[in-house]
DNA sequence: ATATGTGCAAATCCTTTGCATAGAA
DNA sequence: TTCTATGCAAAGGATTTGCACATAT
């Protein structure tokens, strides 16, 4: 643990660049909006709403918890983030929107990818009739041993 | 659709047959414990918390909500069952409890079993140093097609 | 008896909503 | 301008908690 204890570093992505990744996306590109993206396409990683609302206010950011979330879930449906739901409790947000898989540490809460090489099928099973397949999800769950 | 609806047939289980399963794993039998057992023994099938106390109900059974999320987190505690957490804004409850997968229909919320040999992994990742694994968890999240 | 569970209502926590104001095109 | 986004606080919904009463062994 460095001086700056856990914290990850506060790099961020260049703010025209974010605003024409928004653009491109039909996005348009508010202030509070580039910096959620300046954030979270940084770099792959996972966040909560709450870790992203913590992360803006402490770079001094003048936004609310209503507009994170909006921005959080238009990022979503718009293909700019994958939301997960790995936790009873609490959503998360994965800036890694290509196929890949996860690791979830039970007692520590992490969330750690898998690369898609890493994990190949022998078998699938046949859709059932009617459905049509939106993409598999394997968590590997695991626990941290002390 | 037939008469009852969609509604599951009430299939119970035999009320002593429970009984000595919760003594088994070390869970005084109360008449509460007893009656989700009942429910939630009889077949493999997925519940919420809120699905099994209208079913309690329904039944005339006299239940607190309280009592109902204790003893579900409580089995699952003891391995009589198996928490979920596929969908964003409530838990359910697996009673089958042996490896197996999930096909989750986003749309009708629906969860279908996926039988473990219909599955066949060619390749897994090796697991981060200082973990243990706890099992792989697969969703084939599919959308029916209207 | 004595430990343990239950019911009720209130408290929590995450997420969404409604509406007046501010900002983008 | 005119449409869309933001902030705030309140609403919503699932799950947990505190405590007096009831039940199990």
């Amino acid at each position: 643990m460095n001086s700056d204890g856990d914290m990850a570093a506060p790099v961020l992505m260049d703010k025209k660049q974010v605003a024409g990744l928004l653009r491109a996306n039909g996005i348009i590109p508010t202030a509070q909006r580039v910096r959620v993206g300046q954030i979270l396409f940084a770099r792959d990683q996972h966040l909560s709403a709450d870790e992203v609302l913590r992360q803006l206010r402490a770079e001094g950011a003048r936004v609310s918890k209503a507009t994170v979330y909006n921005t959080l879930n238009l990022f979503s449906s718009k293909g700019l983030l994958r939301a997960l739901n790995l936790d009873a409790d609490r959503g998360s947000f994965d800036s890694n929107t290509t196929p890949h898989f996860h690791f979830h540490v039970e007692n520590t809460g992490e969330l750690i990818d898998v690369a898609p090489g890493d994990i190949e099928f022998a078998r699938l099973p046949p859709l059932p009739p009617g459905t049509e397949s939106l993409g598999v999800e394997v968590v590997i769950r695991l626990r941290r041993r002390g």
